[in-house]
Formats: structure tokens, sequence, C-alpha cells
DNA sequence: TCAAAACATGCAGTGACTGCAATATTGCGT
DNA sequence: ACGCAATATTGCAGTCACTGCATGTTTTGA
């Protein structure tokens, strides 16, 4: 059961890091349009199929740590602890990934630039942090007693609210030019959304 | 110079109205993967080569009416008194976005059903709405005195926030069945997010 | 050591989308 | 009404992401 994970799948890590690698690499060089998926693999050292067995699309290499961010998400959502009030839970365990960026900064922005220059990767992004909207919001749809009538309209006004501070956090850290620390930024959202939009003048 | 409008211009129109019209029953009957470019082009009379002169993408078809949606909107904001705050003016435009899509609402939804069924129009769904919250928060950024430090993350998180209300009311609103109208829906989110998410519970 | 499962690969195909050159349509001055 | 200029439509040939399927190769567990 608990086994050390065998050779196949060590190899299988192997290759999907390298696939990864090469392709932002080359990126990089040539823009995400200027190329192709067989070049990818040729740096990659892949035939041009087994491309699309590791990535279902030449997008969603660029967004590949998509995944394990939202687990890192839920899990530290877990371990919030019963009594906090949601948005509270919310607020800390996306100051967790604040804190995660900041610190992979450098990585990050590599993919950021490849995501904010192609229409195509910027809208898968927003895609699959849709999908971090749904699981945020039936997560933290437990935490919420007005299960009943608009329970679930709330839930999601939650997740979706923590998520558009993220985000304003975030292009703002960008644009910026990262003057200021992201979790601080976010921090600032946060306490905004806390307090109310009304006061804002 | 403000003439009527010529043949010429007249028969875009019409065109495009028939592209669109081809394309959504096509949609329906076959499903959007199953849908060919040529196919549409032939129910709509023209040249296959010609769909690529009214539309960009074939997801772009579904989204026809986002960029008149997003006028709308602009044209409301501009309306609103100025003495009147940023968010109760971004609330109010958004309402009467809300009231459009109720009454709108049998056509909205086969637009609907497609967007959620197929994930790259989807995808190209939540593009186009991150276009609005560049525009949006342009917008009311001159309604904003703040402008110095941070005005321009207040800014975005306003338009970011109405914005994610609209969807979490919209998602609402169908997953329910309309059992309760749109706009008395997006108040509720409206009025949540004016008064603060820290009391939710 | 061997059989079966999982995987990489090659091949052939589909379909969205593009640039370019040719052709047709419309607008307008005369 | 005529004809020229502007603008649109069309056809053609090509690129490239992505897929299903058949075949060979590696890994695993008995």
């Amino acid at each position: 059961m608990g086994t050390e994970p065998g050779l196949r799948e060590r190899k299988k890590l192997q290759r999907r890091a390298a696939i990864e690698a090469a392709a932002l690499d080359l990126f990089e060089e040539h823009g995400f349009d200027g190329t192709t998926t067989e070049q990818i693999a040729a740096r990659a050292d892949i035939a041009p199929r087994t491309f699309f067995s590791y990535f279902a699309t030449k997008e969603d290499v660029v967004l590949a740590d998509y995944a394990q961010r939202l687990d890192r998400i839920v899990e530290e959502l877990a371990r919030r602890p019963a009594g906090e009030s949601p948005w509270d839970a919310l607020r800390a365990s996306l100051l967790v990934v604040a804190s995660d960026y900041e610190d992979e900064r450098s990585a990050l922005m590599r993919r950021f630039r490849i995501m904010t220059t192609n229409p195509s990767v910027f809208a898968r992004s927003l895609a699959l942090q849709a999908g971090w909207e749904d699981t945020l919001s039936s997560v933290i749809s437990e935490r919420i007693d007005t299960d009943g009538e608009q329970g679930g309209m709330l839930a999601r006004l939650l997740a979706a609210s923590a998520l558009a501070a993220m985000r304003s956090a975030i292009q703002h850290w960008v644009m910026s030019g990262h003057r200021d620390p992201l979790p601080e930024l976010a921090t600032t959202c946060f306490d905004q959304l806390a307090r109310g939009l009304a006061d804002v003048s």
C-alpha cells in the first residue's frame, strides 16, 4: 500500500518537470505562439505525441502549479479552528498562498509574463481560478449555518470575493514593481472587504 | 457625417446576426464541439473563410453580446450623479444589466448552456469579464480621490467585487431554476458586500 | 523469469485559424 | 448613368494543436 513511489512514478514526475522547464524556456525565447509543441517535445527529449499524455493543452504547461496551489489552500482551510468565521478562515488560508507567491516571486513572474501576454493562457488561468472558486465555495459552505435558502449563494460570494481580493492585490503587486510585499497588499484588500465597500470614497 | 448607415453597414449587421443565429442553432443541435465553422458558414450562406471576418474565434459567437453589455454598464455609470459613492454607482449600473438579464432570460440561457458545457467558451467568457473589470476599474477610479498610493488597487477591488457579486447571483439564479428574480439576488450580494463580509456566519 | 499492466511512440487524420491573391460589391464624384 | 476607388467576399494553400488507434517498450508484481 503505502510503498515508496516506484521507478515509474519517479520517471513520470521527472519527465513532467523536464517538459515544463523546456516549455517555459522556449516560451521566453520565442514567445508562446512562436513555440510549437513539437519544439517543446524535442527539447524535453520525448516524442511529440507524448507531450499530450502529460499536459492536455499547451496552455496548461504555463499553469501547471495551479492544482497544488489549490490543494495548499484547502489544506490550510481544513486546519483553521471550527469556531473561526468563514471569512477569517478564507482570509488566513489565502494569505498563506500570498506568502508563497512572495517567496517564489521570480519563478512566478516567468509564468505571469507569459500569462498576461497571451489571451488563451490568460483565459485558461481564469477558468482554473473559477475552479478554485467552486472548491472553496463548497468547502466553506460547511462553515455557514444558513444552509437553507441562499446559503450557497453566500458561500460563493465569500469565495469569489476572497479570490477577487487576491487578484486585485496581485495585479497591484506586479504593476507597481513589487514595491510592497504581497501579503501586505492582500491584507489591505481583505480588510476592506471585511469592513464593507460602502465607505470607499 | 451623421448619415444613415449605408447598405454596406446594414448588410454587415444582417450577416453578423445570421451567422450568430445559425451558429447558436447548430450548437444546440450538435453541441459546440460537434459543430464546425464550415457548417455554420453553410447555414448562414457565406463562404467558410468569411466566418472569420465576422468573428475571431468560434467561441466569440456565443459571447457576441458581451461588448454591448459592457457599453451599457459604462453608459449607465456615466449617468450616475457625481456625488454618489463609487460603490453605489457601480451597484446601480450593474443592477441595470441584471434587469436586462432577467428580461432576456430565455435567450440568455441558450448561450449560458453552451458556455457552461464547454471549457473553452467558459474560459473566453471569463477573459471578457476580466476586460470588463479593467474598464470599470479605470472608470470608477476617477470617482475615488485616493488616487495616490493604492487608489488603483481599491478601484480594482471595487470593480472585481461588484462583478463577483453579479456572478454569484447569476450562478444561484440559474442553479435554483430562476426561483427569485436576478435583480433581487444581485441586490442581496451587493448589500452584503456593502455591509462587509466579516459578519457572515 | 514471465505475463500483464502501464506507458511511449508513430501514423494518419480533423478542424480552427491565417496570409495572400483574386474577384465581386458598394459608395461616390462626375 | 458611368466608372473608379474603397471595401468585402471568396478560394487556396498552409500551419499547428490535438485525437484515436495500433504497435512496440518498459515496469511491475507474482
